[in-house]
DNA sequence: GTGGTCTAGACCACC
DNA sequence: GTGGTCTAGACCACG
């Protein structure tokens, strides 16, 4: 995986775990890979992984049970809680972030389209993807 | 100003410059206020200032007047293509953030207008902003 | 090692940098020593070392591995250019010097010649070299 | 006059007058233009030339003539000794930056020849030099 | 241990 | 006054 090195691996790994939540990779009451596994997969090193996994724990997304592994919480409905702020989250911040640019409501949003549009098509051109 | 502590602040700073050449209020061919002065507003260490001004200088968005002080550069057209580049690199990240989210291109698309309307309801309620 | 001081000391350590590569000193792929020991040897402060390498590392000279070290580029055709144009700018520049000192163009080699004569025969009474 | 940043100006201006000397444009017992006319020409600060002066004058190569003006030293061998200087100082800088770069003597030598023979070839070319 | 960032404070070159 | 460089020393993220 490859990660921007200007913001923590450990965050990055958060996101990731949040990632594959909202994609359902990991369902609620799912295990997760050992550690040592995702550190492996994430060619990362176990100490950065397990201190990712420490804050998820602290704050009840994921739950450690000693000898048997690290699960997702089994709360669904922390989970939908935590999905809507991660969305709101984002929007915020790319809302933010192009409206700090300069650009009006409406160039983000057609800007936004135009970007998706043409997107699909080097996608589409695109074998790998 | 506040900084996010998760990205280093030498780059929220170039950030902070690339927004003030986008929004105008740094025209081409402006003077930057000086380094010390600047350190003083964003209430962060001269050094740390002086960096984020190297990168820019060294990528030719500002260039640098021994005795007189730092310049936004005069050439448009770098600035028109930097523009360009901004915008382009943000829409990607959102688009990525968001996506990353399970979102498809469709719900993207639909929440950050919901997302716009309601803040506009909100910045309406509000007397300052 | 002996800097230049009329020159910035960063800059130099690039350059030696450099000249490792070129002699082989330091081959493609090849670790640096520790941030802290290349400022123990040059006797520099480990800031000045880094922000040598930092203009390394955003060239692509260099590649910065986190907790590891710093290595060479192992992209051999970005170092095979990066040789033509150190020995390029270098030749324009000793040629420069030499026709503004208002060598004619043989004189500048003939001189050369004659000064690497000179310096072979020096160096042949030295014990040390 | 363009100024490479990495190396002081007032250094610059030193080597300039050399330049002068040796090339003839500065006779040996000649006036040298006012002080504010050098800064002037060279788009300099008035102090900056000042410095440099003040060190040629130190070191015999200009002489001071309170109210008149500065002056080249009219002790020609004093000027033959300077020029030899300037030249063995070059050629030993020029060998040692190309050695530096694992050249070998006879490396330097022909690549010099090459570089001045397309040097020349793009001369004719321009309308201007 | 290794690199990356930040601070505080000093000194230099230039205008 | 302005920017550029360097030092000393601290703290963080990563392996």
């Amino acid at each position: 995986m490859k990660f921007d090195d200007k913001v923590p691996i450990y965050y990055q790994i958060k996101q990731h775990v949040y990632h594959e939540m909202m994609t359902g990779a990991l369902q609620p009451g799912a295990k997760l890979p050992a550690v040592r596994q995702l550190a492996l997969d994430l060619t990362v090193n176990v100490n950065t992984v397990q201190r990712a996994l420490s804050e998820l724990i602290a704050e009840g997304t994921l739950v450690s049970q000693r000898g048997k592994g690290n699960f997702v919480t089994s709360d669904q409905e922390l989970i939908a809680r935590l999905k809507e702020t991660l969305i709101m989250t984002q929007l915020a911040v790319a809302y933010d972030q192009l409206h700090g640019l300069n650009m009006s409501d409406d160039e983000i949003i057609t800007s936004m389209q135009r970007y998706i549009k043409q997107r699909e098509v080097q996608t589409d051109d695109s074998i790998n993807d």
